[in-house]
RNA sequence: GGGCCCGUGGUCUAGCCGGUUAUGACAUCGCCUUUACACGGCGGGGGUCAUGAGUUCGAAUCUCAUCGGGCCCA
């Protein structure tokens, strides 16, 4: 059992990579006993690069995975592709250089598929170099048949449940993809604009959008505002178009905007789609589906957005319309594709509605991590004004299974049996109700997240051979899709299941670049995690994921996080390597303690206790927390001082003395494979191929024995360690070498088991009862704040000065006497003795020795 | 304009249901090849905990205000 000297990482990830059988990732349909823990896991957009967040994200899910598998449960990892949309439809466009209307429908999607195939393909391959212990049995693909059949089976069963409907309504359209968007589409930017003043008929209003004059289709003030009350009822004449309308008055018109009237126009923004309901105004559509003028708009129609507002305001000039041009700021809703500014238009689409209670309940049964990110989904189910708009003008997505009569114009929705379909390719197998067998297609698709919105029913089993295992116990992702995947996810399993979708969720943060900017292409700040595996390691990449921060808040990459990452490997295994070289022959067979020496006591001890916190943090999901208490307890428990402890026994000849010591490395070998294994997937598995049976990913997780920990025997190793460490610093101080043999080291006052201190001291202890011939001379005085605080309250003060005032050697007398007693403000104080500690010195009386300090017992060196 | 999060040595951070001397990492400086490791070990320097006020015997920690940063939304 030769142990390398150097941990290659480029040697060792590739090997485990080929030799897993991936199959021990499954989960089980069929399990009866071990409780489930299945993931929703996001599916991530086939971009063809997985980038850093979402190997972020997906770090603290194999954490999870893994953590949750050793510890019992029967997991499912799976992984999911999000394929629709229009960034491959652009690409495609790109790659082919057509446009999308050049080629047949089917066609064009067909090499959407083949791109998304492709991308698939690279971006798996990431994932398995990252080690995470994806269940590939349940792999999913929302642009295959068996997964979108379920979208489409699912807007069937919401249309019959009358969850789904077509209607004609405003809804937020973008000119250049021309597709209608959802609210969580929009995206808001700050931009400067001009406020126009008009002189309109007998009322002054402002505007920012002239361009909409023809859509005019009231002015509205504000009723209580004394200026214009008089106006309300009246009609007044556009400018330039000459139709009139009516002057209405609504308590939402700011009087002190503008000039305090505004236009109302079908539609310039959500506020006009209020007051359009509210009024019942009539619709004048001056906007088409390209953003060009339609024919009320006159002399305007076929101009674009831009050009007849610059039109139209040249002629409110010439004809002394326009007063007055300010500049003003304003956010301007602009689609998150393609930042083209939307418009609102009316039109007829899908909708789903939304129960914005039934959301919010369910929402409260899940468990938020961390906890004040349910506020932002609160806060965006407190701005919803209309449902759902689940239609889109595109072509790579699902299609809507709806056909249209031809003769009485009747709405036919597919059935379920029939499903995967694509009504633009079949025919209905049936004839209409009136008898036609005619049918017109609907083109329109469906919402990318009509597709992802269904994931944890259809990770858990449902519309499939399966028993149903909704709901899932976690959704792990990213605060930017609060509003959309786990808003529309929460609605979706309501309406369609009546169950929560998860029982917890863990949102992670952004990652952003080294300059604390978000990642972006043009910061220039990207980093992949194919770039960080190549010039250090996965594991080191997984170590940066848990320890960068906590889930919840964004994570700088550092690089010098991964090279610190990488430095505790190459400790950890000339760590393993000497724990090893001296395990050669050693066969594990359980020890009682009494066998055992302190150091190893006190060691298990530790260790014990480091499985408990962690296995805590491990359910609290605080990675960091947990990596940080595992490297602190290797890096500077186990290798810098329990290590140095028992050298001299594993060296000696005391065979006793020696197993102990071979045994309780062991013990820590194989606890430490385990703790690191959900980190650290590929370097636990190589430790642990040398100290066990099958994969480390096999075993339980280490279950902390709590009678080894012990606090007395803490503090008798703590006590060794400490004076080893002062002779440490004493002969770095002297400038002897560490390896210098002291003629004698004393210790006084107390008894204990010196031979590990014999040993990295390479000195003999001479254990001594009694005071040395040395005097203690108190010098200062401790008060202890947090017991003499609570107690005295308002008198804490005087009583701290007369503390501070007092002779240190009376009150160490005091101490020693069992009472202190002290004057304050003429009174006498008694005071117990562990409410002050007394710091003494100690001073020498004639031998030529060196006298140290560790935790209040003198340690005199002999030299 | 509203909501949420956050300002701690040069950098990043722990602590934050109040208690003495504020944690760790990286960086920096000095010393050391001791049979696991120089990608190491030992030691040092460096912070008025954003600012101001309040509560309290006592505030990095609680309250308010101000300034600054980030995110989500209108």
């Amino acid at each position: 059992m030769t142990v390398p000297k150097e941990y290659v990482s480029h040697e060792i990830e590739p090997k485990w990579k080929k030799a897993w059988d991936m199959s021990m990732y499954h989960f089980d349909w069929n399990e009866t006993t071990r409780p489930q823990y299945i993931i929703d896991t996001p599916p991530p957009y086939p971009t063809g690069n997985f980038h850093i967040g979402n190997s972020l994200n997906w770090c603290y899910i194999d954490f999870v995975a893994r953590y949750k598998r050793m510890c019992g449960y029967n997991v499912m990892f799976p992984q999911g592709w999000d394929c629709h949309g229009l960034p491959t439809e652009v690409k495609v466009e790109e790659i082919h250089g057509i446009t999308k209307n050049e080629v047949p429908r089917e066609e064009f999607r067909q090499m959407c598929r083949e791109l998304t195939r492709g991308n698939i393909e690279k971006m798996r391959e990431t994932m398995l170099n990252l080690g995470f212990s994806t269940d590939w049995s349940n792999e999913f693909v929302t642009m295959e048949p068996a997964y979108y059949s379920k979208t489409q089976r699912s807007f069937r069963k919401m249309y019959d449940m009358g969850r789904v409907y077509q209607a004609e309504h405003p809804v937020n359209w973008c000119p250049r993809c021309e597709t209608a968007i959802a609210f969580a589409e929009v995206e808001y930017e700050a931009r400067g604009t001009m406020l126009n003043f008009l002189n309109f008929d007998k009322l002054k209003i402002a505007t920012t959008r002239p361009e909409l004059l023809a859509a005019c289709v009231a002015v509205a003030i504000n009723p209580e505002d004394d200026r214009y009350n008089e106006y309300v009822g009246i009609n007044m004449k556009v400018p330039l178009f000459g139709h009139e309308v009516p002057v209405i008055g609504d308590r939402e018109v700011d009087p002190a905007f503008g000039t305090g009237v505004v236009m109302i126009c079908t539609f310039g923004d959500k506020q006009d789609v209020r007051w359009w309901m509210e009024h019942d105004l009539p619709l004048r559509k001056s906007i088409d589906r390209n953003g060009l003028m339609t024919s009320i708009a006159g002399k305007y129609e076929g101009m674009a957005i831009p050009e007849c507002k610059d039109a139209i305001i040249e002629d409110l000039r010439a004809e002394g319309y326009l007063l007055e041009q300010k500049t003003l700021d304003q956010n301007v809703g602009m689609c998150w594709r393609c930042d083209t500014p939307i418009e609102i238009l009316s039109e007829r689409q899908w909708f789903a509605k939304i129960d914005t209670d039934a959301v919010s309940k369910a929402a409260d049964e899940v468990m938020w991590l961390p906890p004040y990110m349910k506020v932002r989904l609160n806060n965006w189910i407190g701005t919803m004004e209309w449902d759902w708009c689940i239609s889109r003008q595109r072509l790579f997505a699902t299609p809507i299974p709806v056909w249209y009569c031809k003769d009485c114009d009747e709405v036919l929705v597919a059935k379920e049996e029939w499903m995967p379909i694509d009504p633009t390719r079949q025919q209905p197998p049936e004839a209409c109700g009136c008898g036609c067998t005619e049918f017109e297609a609907e083109e329109d698709v469906l919402d990318t997240w009509m597709d992802s919105s269904i994931t944890a029913l259809h990770v858990s089993g449902w519309l499939s051979d399966h028993d149903m295992k909704l709901p899932t116990q976690l959704r792990p992702q990213g605060h930017d899709i609060i509003r959309t995947w786990a808003f529309y996810t929460i609605l979706r399993s309501m309406a369609l299941t009546g169950k929560r979708p998860w029982d917890s969720i863990l949102i992670n943060g952004m990652v952003l670049g080294e300059d604390g900017h978000k990642m972006s292409k043009s910061l220039g700040n990207v980093i992949s995690p194919e770039e960080v595996i190549k010039d250090y390691s996965a594991d080191s990449f997984r170590q940066w994921a848990a320890i960068g921060g906590s889930p919840g808040s964004d994570v700088m990459f550092r690089w010098k996080d991964v090279v610190s990452a990488s430095r505790f490997f190459t400790k950890a295994w000339s760590i393993y390597r000497f724990a090893m070289s001296h395990l050669e022959d050693y066969e594990h067979t359980d020890m009682e303690v009494s066998e055992l020496k302190v150091v190893d006591r006190w060691l298990l001890s530790n260790l014990n206790r480091l499985i408990l916190s962690v296995t805590d943090s491990m359910d609290a999901y605080q990675f960091d927390e947990v990596f940080k208490a595992i490297r602190g307890f290797t890096w500077d428990v186990l290798a810098d001082n329990y290590i140095e402890l028992i050298k001299s026994r594993l060296y000696g000849d005391d065979e006793t003395a020696k197993k102990a010591a071979k045994y309780t490395l062991f013990v820590t070998m194989d606890s430490l494979a385990r703790l690191l294994a959900p980190f650290a997937p590929f370097f636990s598995e190589e430790m642990f191929s040398r100290i066990g049976e099958r994969s480390v990913h096999l075993q339980a997780w280490p279950v902390s024995r709590e009678e080894l920990i012990d606090p007395d025997i803490e503090k008798s190793g703590d006590f060794i360690k400490e004076v080893a460490s002062n002779v440490r610093r004493y002969k770095s101080e002297k400038g002897m070498a560490l390896n210098t043999s002291l003629e004698k080291i004393e210790i006084y006052g107390t008894t204990m088991d010196t031979s590990d201190l014999a040993g990295v001291t390479n000195s003999p202890i001479e254990m001594i009862e009694g005071e040395p011939d040395f005097e203690h001379v108190p010098v200062n005085v401790k008060p202890n704040m947090g017991k003499i605080g609570p107690l005295f309250r308002g008198k804490a003060k005087a009583i701290i000065d007369a503390l501070l005032d007092e002779n240190p050697k009376k009150i160490a007398d005091g101490i020693s006497k069992g009472k202190i007693v002290i004057t304050v403000d003429g009174e006498p104080v008694e005071l117990e003795p562990d409410y002050v500690e007394v710091e003494k010195e100690v001073v020498s009386a004639g031998r030529s020795v060196d006298v140290l300090d560790v935790c209040g017992v003198p340690v005199v060196i002999v030299r």
